[in-house]
DNA sequence: GTCTATACCAGGATAGAC
DNA sequence: GTCTATCCTGGTATAGAC
């Protein structure tokens, strides 16, 4: 990847999740990157391309990530470190996790298999720990973290004493 | 409000919730109301303004609704209300919120007067009810309530037995 | 790999007739 | 109140030179 090429990425990216994928012209987007609007469409196949290519970035980092999670074993634990996910989003990321929720309000889905994966753990570690309706329970988690995510990423406040508050509710 | 009106409002809240508000073009929103493309903006403003008649439309049915929320007294009752919300939005305003979830990640906030009065309520209800961290819990109960209407919205699936999961943990 | 110039199309909005 | 016709702007994408 040449240096013009990770600026029109990084660029890209920033006005996506600022301004939105379609209010963002391919002019402006060369402008920020200090490139030539041409050198874009040599670079990607055309605009909905170099979308595809900044998600596929994103979600490799996002799938490293859940894969540590879901190397605990000890199912309180586990819980744990899953409903502590959103809550630990670095700054520098906030660009991409905003552009995400936007993009599944818009295109279609862009749940990944390691979500996947992670949602099935959780019904298993509640299920270890006996509780009355583990289904519901990780379903719970899904919906909460989702929630969390997008008052994280929406309002920047300080949300770490309401995890505290969240994991008292599973003793943890 | 002229028939043609209510036909050019109707259409363009199903396209704007459907495709997005930036990617439904004047010229289609004319054809799927069966008028012509000038008389919308006989009407509105431009295309800006005929989206905030939408929303300013949907606002008024949805305070109405906190309002009887508002209405509760009993603490615990109140907590009960709050929370089944968005477990009972009615499938006919599913277009509607998919709308407002939407702009919510594009343009602004939209936040109204109500929304902020139902949770200072949740803060006293808490309060009265002899929580740790009223605040907090409250903030929980908004991030939830969001988690779950995306849920719902997203997702169409059954979301009934989760409620119950909910309340149980509220000792409800 | 990169730039400049340009083709081409679609969108929002307006004017004028009825 | 409504339609038809049209203007203008700005957007995506390509061609060709360096």
């Amino acid at each position: 990847m040449t240096d013009k090429q990770v600026k029109i990425l990084k660029s890209a990216l920033k006005l996506f999740a600022q301004q939105g994928f379609d209010s963002t012209s391919t002019s402006r987007l060369a402008l920020e990157a200090g490139v030539s609007e041409g050198l874009i469409f040599r670079h990607y196949k055309n605009k909905q391309g170099l979308l595809e290519a900044i998600i596929a970035e994103g979600m490799n980092a996002a799938t490293k990530l859940i894969d540590g999670v879901l190397a605990v074993d000890d199912p309180k634990e586990f819980i744990k470190t899953a409903i502590s996910l959103p809550f630990h989003i670095d700054e520098s990321e906030h660009d991409f996790w905003r552009l995400m929720y936007t993009l599944k309000w818009q295109q279609g889905i862009y749940q990944n298999d390691a979500f996947e994966k992670l949602k099935e753990r959780l019904v298993k570690a509640f299920k270890d720990l006996g509780y009355d309706n583990p289904q519901e329970e990780a379903d719970l988690i899904e919906v909460l973290t989702d929630g969390v995510a997008t008052g994280i990423l929406l309002k920047d406040g300080d949300f770490s004493s309401m995890l505290t508050v969240i994991l008292k509710k599973y003793n943890i």
